[in-house]
DNA sequence: GCTGTTTCTGTTAACGTACACGGAAACTAT
DNA sequence: ATAGTTTCCGTGTACGTTAACAGAAACAGC
């Protein structure tokens, strides 16, 4: 079995050194062309690929990974994110990757500048950040952009040209399968009910995309199907009684779809709904338990710990291997979670 | 922002030299207590961890991976797998890594006995193999632990401890996730079939596993269930018909469960039966069409792509960055497909 | 005191690539 | 013809780790 051709055995075979080979290799010139010809035709006839423990470790560069969040607690949907960050820095630091984590609060946007502007000064070759507060994100983006910082997008799916990789999930879709998952659970369905339980003072387009989608499913059905939006903020204190009184109003209702993670906070108005099909979204823990108990039927996971190791992942393959990604937008499958499913989603 | 520890660094810090440090790091032997304590503690303060460039490289060894797998053709069931090895033969080249392939032909084990002893042959460091034959394979991995060959096992279900991995999908949860979709399809159904359309003289322990799933589910229930499993070979001419008798004579029937990836053979069996909840096995791009076309309500995915670049990702693992799997069973997530889903199951 | 053995330690040459440096050869301008 | 410039090329060192090797130090047996 004949050995990987090296930049030495080029050189022989070429009838040069290896500082010529590198410099076509690197396209850097000073190369005479009858040379620089020869030397791409020995590449291409050997399949000549470079050795990258050996490139890596001639560079011998450590590279420096901002990872811009919100801060979490066990439990809550960015801690999920967060867990496949944590992976990411034990599975990377053998590889020259030091990831520094920098995080703000959701409701105080100045905690999202203070973290933004450490990211800089730090000095960190790239970022990774979560497409949340899209006001002082875009703002963010265009001082990356200006200073030639790296930047990748997560959890969104507006995506950024100019970012490395742009990972996130069609909303749009994730509604359409919403309803088809719905639909399929009583075919002789008319009523339904969308909740959409928003943080005061923050307007989430992705659920607005997410509304959209179910819509457009079962507007493509030939019978006039009647769909209500609810609209409610997180901190109205009579989330669980509105609700109720919202459900018991429509006693003709079939289905409904909590169009974001918080399924777990109107529990109550849900509970002996036997008849009724319910879709949520995210699987944390409390969502999963209301699946366990047979209270839902589907949750739509969006595997955010996955898309966090991605990111991390495609910025490596970027700073230290040189690998552009082919597409800049990753579409992360949609996951339908059932009770039978429960099991491959352990904490 | 401190430079990673080095060997180098241990030895100035301990006063001794990089051999020694080497040697405590590879528990080699040949160092004074005094001393191998003491460099242990600071490898452990500084929080050292070696890296991996220099240690493949000064390693240098190319290894090569052999996989043992069925001839198929595109589109069939076994080409899935084939992509992912294709994909991981060119992201793990520069890294060292060259796979040589070896096929067989599932109805003629001379084939497999023959490709098998070439894997020996060609002086592979590792094989990657899917325990389809059952016979053949466990004679074939008896050789393996005498030779002292290590192996990875793919696709089944059943786990040898002395396998690197082993990859697998859950059949019996398999089972039970499908008949949990066709009972959330109708809660009042209750009368099912289950097909068992094996190919002529070979027994697929899974496809049973999945219907004793199937079967478990609904003996969970309150009200008594009629499952009726219609075993049928592919190779019968008069397939189609004698299902459509079969289902024609039930006119009760709620559900049918495809408990394998031959959907696609009983098609026109299947047509125009709108009330009957369909779930098959496997994204087939014939079955994929039959989703498609609303003729089946789902498909059940056993990621064969991503368990074949994993396992040949874990062989990596081990013979290149000497890491054993913390557990050498991984259980592949079943994955629910359905209409809305197709879109992410491009070939 | 002299060998021979055991125990321990430091040195050194790879591994393949990147890049700086010095300098040879060819060409230009006067 | 000579000095200056441009074009091109090879050498050498470094990156961190591995593993072979040489040899110092301590100790045993006589």
């Amino acid at each position: 079995m004949k050995a990987k051709p090296t930049i030495k055995l080029i050189a022989k075979l070429s009838n040069t050194s290896i500082g010529t080979v590198d410099r076509v290799i690197h396209n850097r010139g000073d190369v005479s062309q009858i040379n620089r010809e020869n030397i791409e035709q020995i590449m291409k006839e050997l399949d000549y690929v470079p050795n990258t423990f050996a490139r890596s470790l001639a560079l011998n560069k450590i590279f420096k990974i901002a990872v811009l969040l919100p801060k979490s607690k066990k439990g809550e949907y960015w801690n999920y994110y967060l867990m496949g960050i944590k992976k990411s820095i034990s599975d990377f630091k053998s590889l020259g990757i030091i990831i520094n984590l920098y995080f703000y609060h959701l409701d105080k946007t100045i905690t999202f500048n203070k973290s933004s502007n450490q990211v800089f000064k730090d000095e960190n070759d790239a970022v990774l950040l979560f497409t949340i507060l899209t006001y002082e994100t875009s703002i963010f983006l265009k001082k990356c952009k200006e200073k030639k910082m790296h930047f990748a997008l997560i959890g969104s799916h507006e995506k950024d040209n100019d970012a490395i990789i742009n990972i996130g999930q069609d909303p749009y879709q994730g509604g359409r399968l919403a309803a088809e998952l719905i639909n399929y659970g009583n075919k002789k369905g008319e009523n339904y009910l969308v909740l959409n339980i928003l943080k005061l003072g923050n307007l989430n387009l992705r659920v607005i995309n997410r509304i959209e989608g179910f819509k457009s499913f079962f507007a493509e059905r030939s019978k006039a199907i009647n769909i209500e939006v609810f609209t409610i903020t997180q901190e109205d204190d009579n989330l669980v009684d509105k609700l109720k009184n919202k459900i018991n109003s429509n006693p003709k209702l079939n289905g409904i779809f909590i169009a974001n993670s918080k399924t777990y906070m109107v529990k109550d108005a849900l509970l002996d709904k036997n008849d009724i099909q319910i879709v949520g979204y995210d699987t944390l823990k409390k969502n999963k338990e209301l699946l366990n108990r047979g209270i839902i039927d589907f949750l739509i996971h969006q595997q955010p710990t996955e898309q966090a190791y991605q990111g991390i992942e495609f910025l490596y393959r970027f700073l230290v291997m040189n690998e552009t990604p082919l597409t800049n937008f990753i579409d992360i499958p949609l996951d339908i979670v059932s009770k039978e499913k429960l099991m491959y989603y352990k904490e």
